[in-house]
DNA sequence: CGTCTTTGACCAGCGC
DNA sequence: GCGCTGGTCAAAGACG
């Protein structure tokens, strides 16, 4: 049930929203009650909110971000995941809190981020890190029990960015799977690093519900390998698949700064069709492949700035946000398809999109 | 050849 | 105790 209302809601909605991105802007009318009452519990969160890719990313670390000197400290945090050089690879398990997506969502709505009460200001001690493991009903799979995860209990880093944030990572990213949630239109895609195969740090993604130009990226676990230089992966990459010639779909991508790099997730998650593929790192000296993807109007969003860097003060989760930018086209590819595949937008020219689908 | 993407199903946690 | 949601895994397919 929910997944065919998702999939009806937030495809359209996004694929739509995207398309005309820059051309209307409006804030989506939808005045959904996104605040269930279910949820209240405690997440660290940390809240930064970022604007331009360019200006600084912002990384999270899970495991320093406390919550006491959130801003400065999130954002080195941020600026280490980000910057390759300094990788340090002692990662530890860093506590989990979870937080809930709805409220952020009632975050985002608001025209900040508030940390304050919003929050809770609950904590919990350290828990392990969840570290996630192995399915634990499945037959033979790994070793690790599906995790741990505690839905409660991750510290996880909220940033909200542009759609060319979203793939601004110095880390390649695998997805590994996309859901719909239940309070957003749009669908949320989660990412494994595929730079390292046992780093445990993922990354989510989902458009903001408030601001379809905005998306939400939430980084859980943190990496236990120095950023990539150069992925590991040149194969799969960059796929981008094209819309079939029918369509018209717009013309055809732009090339992408060189600054960015890493792909776009954004771009699956806006638009439909492209690549996938999350890639992202790069560094400065590895030549992005990423693809590009078709955006259309926007492809010029890469600048993050860092406008605000509130961190709640007792939130568990880190909040980035990242305004839209308009200014770099970057490519997003694979973020999350809200283009979805069941509805096929006409940006992907009829349903190539994400390609589909296979 | 290798990797990544996509989709479906399962499981776990949490709330009521 | 039940139901709901979210998160992850796995398989197949596709691309570079
Ligand atoms: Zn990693």
């Amino acid at each position: 049930m929910e997944e065919e209302h998702y999939g009806n809601n937030w495809d359209l909605h996004a694929v739509v929203r995207f398309g005309c991105r820059r051309a209307l802007s409006p804030p989506q009318p939808r005045a959904e009650p996104i605040v269930p009452p279910r949820e209240k519990k405690k997440a660290e969160v940390l809240h930064l909110e970022k604007q331009g890719a360019d200006a600084g990313w912002c990384f999270p670390d899970l495991g320093a971000s406390d919550r006491a000197g959130c801003g400065e400290d999130a954002n080195e945090l941020l600026k280490a995941f980000f910057a390759p050089p300094p990788p340090p690879p002692t990662l530890k398990p860093l506590p989990t809190q979870q937080q809930q997506q709805q409220k952020q969502k009632q975050e985002m709505l608001q025209p900040l981020m508030i940390p304050s009460e919003a929050q809770a200001p609950l904590r919990s001690p350290t828990a392990a890190a969840p570290a996630r493991a192995q399915p634990s009903g499945r037959p033979a799979s790994g070793a690790v029990p599906r995790s741990k995860r505690r839905k409660n209990q991750q510290k996880k880093v909220v940033c909200h960015v542009a759609a060319d944030g979203v793939s601004s990572d110095v880390w390649a990213w695998r997805k590994y799977g996309q859901k719909p949630i239940k309070g957003s239109p749009y669908p949320r895609g989660y990412y494994r690093c595929s730079s390292s195969k046992g780093c445990p740090a993922r990354k989510q993604v989902e458009r903001s519900r408030a601001d379809p130009n905005t998306f939400i990226l939430t980084f859980t676990g943190e990496h236990n390998h120095a950023a990539p230089t150069h992925r590991n992966s040149l194969a799969g990459t960059s796929r981008n698949k094209f819309p079939p010639p029918s369509s018209s779909s717009g013309p055809p991508p732009q090339p992408p700064p060189p600054s960015l790099l890493v792909a776009g997730e954004a771009a699956a998650a806006a638009h439909p069709s492209p690549p996938s593929t999350s890639t992202a790192g790069l560094s400065p000296t590895t030549p992005l492949r990423t693809t590009s993807m078709e955006e259309d109007d926007d492809e010029e969003e890469d600048e993050l700035l860092v406008e605000d860097m509130e961190m709640a003060g007792e939130d568990d989760l880190l909040f980035l946000s990242g305004a839209d930018s308009e200014d770099g086209a970057t490519p997003m590819s694979s973020l999350f398809d809200v283009d979805d595949p069941f509805l096929g937008s006409p940006w992907n020219g009829g349903g190539a999109a994400a390609g589909a689908g296979s």
